[in-house]
Parts: C-alpha cells; structure tokens; sequence
DNA sequence: ACCTGAACACCGTTCAAGT
DNA sequence: ACCTGAACACCGTTCAAGT
C-alpha cells in the first residue's frame, strides 16, 4: 500500500484542519486526538505528520483561525460610529457572544497547553495580542489627558476582566440564566471601570 | 509479595496527598501521575487507587487544600479594620500574591478538567465560592444603597475580573516585570470600578 | 485484608517498508 | 515521493494472584 497522489499536501493539510475543528466544536478539545482525525480523513495516522509537526502546531493553526474570526467580529464593532463608551460596551458584549457561540473553540485558546516548556511562537502571540489592541484604540478616545502607556495598560486590566468573568462564568454551564448573569455582570465591569477612569 | 501494614489506611492517604503535591509544586501538574507518585511513597501503582478513587479524586482533594490555603489569607485580611475600600485593595493584593507564590497549584484549580462531562461535587464548588464571598462582605459596607442581589453580582463581576488578570498575565511568565505590571493592573482594575461603582 | 504488578485500553509520535 | 501501520514510550485504571 501507500502513494495516492489524490490529494495534494496543501488539500491533506486543509482536510486535517477542517476535521479537527469539527471534532473540538461538537466533543471539545478534550476529545480530538490523530487517530479520530485519521479515520475522519480517511488517511493513515503517520499522514497528519506530513502536514502538521505535532498536535501543539495543528492546535496552534486552529485556534489561529479563530483569533482571526473574533479580531475580525471585533473590528467590525470598533469601526462603527458610535460614542466611544458605548463602543466598548459592543466591544464587551461581541467577546461574550463569540465565546458564547463558539465555546468549544474559544476555550482551547486558552485552556490547551503546549507540551514540555514552550513559549508561544511570536506570529501566535501577535495575534492574541491584537484582541485588545482593537479595543485600544476606543479606549484612547475616552483618555484624552493620559499617555500611551497608560492607556494599554488601562486597556489590558480591563479586557482581562471581561475575559475573567467570561471564562469563570461559562465553563460550568452554557444554560439560558447562565448567560444572562455573565452579560450583567460583563457591562457592570466595563460601565463602572470606564465611569471610574473618567472622574479620576 | 503483598500486605505489609506498615501505614494505616490515612497515612497512606496523607503519603499520596504530600507527594503529589510536591510533584506539582515543583514540576506543575501536566507532570503529576500516578506512576511517578507510587515511585515517590515507595508503593504500587495500585495502591493508590485504595485511597482516592482516580486522579479527579487526588486533584480534587489538592485543590481543595490549596483553595483552603488561599481562603484563611483573604480571611485574615478582610478581618483587619482598614477602610473597606483600603481592604479590597489589600483583598485584591493577597490574591495576585498567593497565585504569584503557590502559581503551580493555583492555576491547577483552574486549568485541571474533570474526566468525561462531570460537574464539580457541591462541597467543592462551596470552597471555589467562598472566595468571593470573602470579599461581599467588605463590598457591602461601601454599598449602603444596594441590594444583596446587586452587591453579589457586582462582587463576582470585580473579582473575576481580578482572576483574569492574573491568569492572563501570569500564564507566560513570572518574571519580575510581568508581576509588577500585573500589580499595577490589578489595583487599576479595583480602584478604578470601585469609584465607578460608588459615584453611580 | 492488604498490597502487588502484569495487563488492558488508550494516548502522541516515529520510521522501516511498501508502491 | 507519498503513504502506511506496526511499534514504541508513555498514560490511567483494573484485578487476579500472592502473603
């Protein structure tokens, strides 16, 4: 057996990558693994080596993918016209969605951890950084009096917090109440954060 | 081979229950299992099993421990008779503090998942919930206009916040530079929703 | 009754061997 | 050159067998 030739290692690579974002959106990360992306597939477990160094790098690629699609949410919502608090409360808000929505996928950002003592690669932590840089700059229109600095920094205790309250709330249940408390208490942080940030 | 009765059932449980602890202290818990535990107490892998049901059982009961641990800190500190707003800062403080200096087995608590799709058990959730409720009570002097309802939630929504602070900017590195920048963005977030929510 | 450790069912990863 | 799948080194967990 062996050599197919059916499909280039552009096409495999797209293949493993669609079947194991699959399998995290119905089963959860906890649940993919090679063997179940080889049988999807329909190739030998060896093959995913081919187009893939390791599960740390297709992990890597797939939540790369979904980084893109929350910047891209989030852009949208930052290039809209409103007044600047109440961009960053859709901000707020369009983050809770996402991670509402694609749960499975927004957890593994943060949830898998990459085997021995790896860092992050750099282009990966770009685009984790460009989540609050996109919220960076509305928040620059509400600080007319602080420097840069100060305003990353702002910006980042912030969207830690949305993110904190976010990840504590949803990872027990998804329920209907569940969602409703975590949205309260989401605008509550950023309404009273901000409030807090311009009497200052 | 077999039946020795050197240790009483308990002193097995508390052998299992300080070498794991070791183990994750010192390698963190992607590097506790059973084999390296059984090797540490000097006795069979399955003797493990006689005293804790399987590693969900042994994390659970580390966790709880440390959650123990973190709980008498924030208890002391909400004793002490400084300003309220003065205490949840100090509130606030003790908990970087804690993650900062337990990091292995406090991040165990949040980044260990129970096997298959089981619910935390209600004795151990208390323990997660006693936390913040530490905190409540601080929050309730500062809120003499508010309801139980509004000052749980308000409560819960800052101190998630905190959390994501500290898992987001602790989980790449504990160098001198990221604490100091994590203290500084845990106290912005405090001070900052805290005048916030007292001026509304 | 207490404890062992081989055995089982899973993992991720590799690489000699087939076409 | 492409692809296979047996083999290896690990896991957690079980349980027949020893004293």
């Amino acid at each position: 057996m062996a050599r197919r030739s059916e499909h280039s290692k552009e096409e495999i690579k797209a293949m493993v990558l669609q079947a194991a974002e699959t399998i995290v959106i119905e089963e959860g990360f906890a649940a993919l693994n090679v063997r179940k992306i080889a049988m999807e597939i329909d190739y030998a477990v060896g093959s995913i080596y081919m187009v893939f160094a390791n599960m740390d790098d297709l992990v890597m690629h797939i939540n790369a993918q979904t980084l893109d699609k929350l910047s891209a949410q989030l852009e949208q919502v930052a290039n809209t016209k409103l007044e600047p608090k109440q961009t960053i409360v859709q901000l707020a808000s369009t983050y809770l969605n996402f991670a509402i929505s694609k749960y499975n996928l927004w957890s593994m950002i943060f949830e898998y951890r990459l085997s021995g003592n790896q860092q992050l690669p750099d282009w990966y932590q770009v685009k984790i950084d460009s989540i609050s840089t996109q919220v960076e700059k509305v928040f620059k229109e509400i600080s007319p009096h602080k420097t840069d600095t100060d305003i990353i920094t702002a910006t980042r205790a912030l969207w830690s917090g949305v993110h904190g309250i976010c990840i504590l709330s949803l990872d027990d249940n998804l329920d209907t109440d569940a969602i409703e408390d975590t949205q309260t208490k989401v605008i509550l942080l950023v309404k009273n954060f901000i409030l807090g940030w311009i009497t200052k």
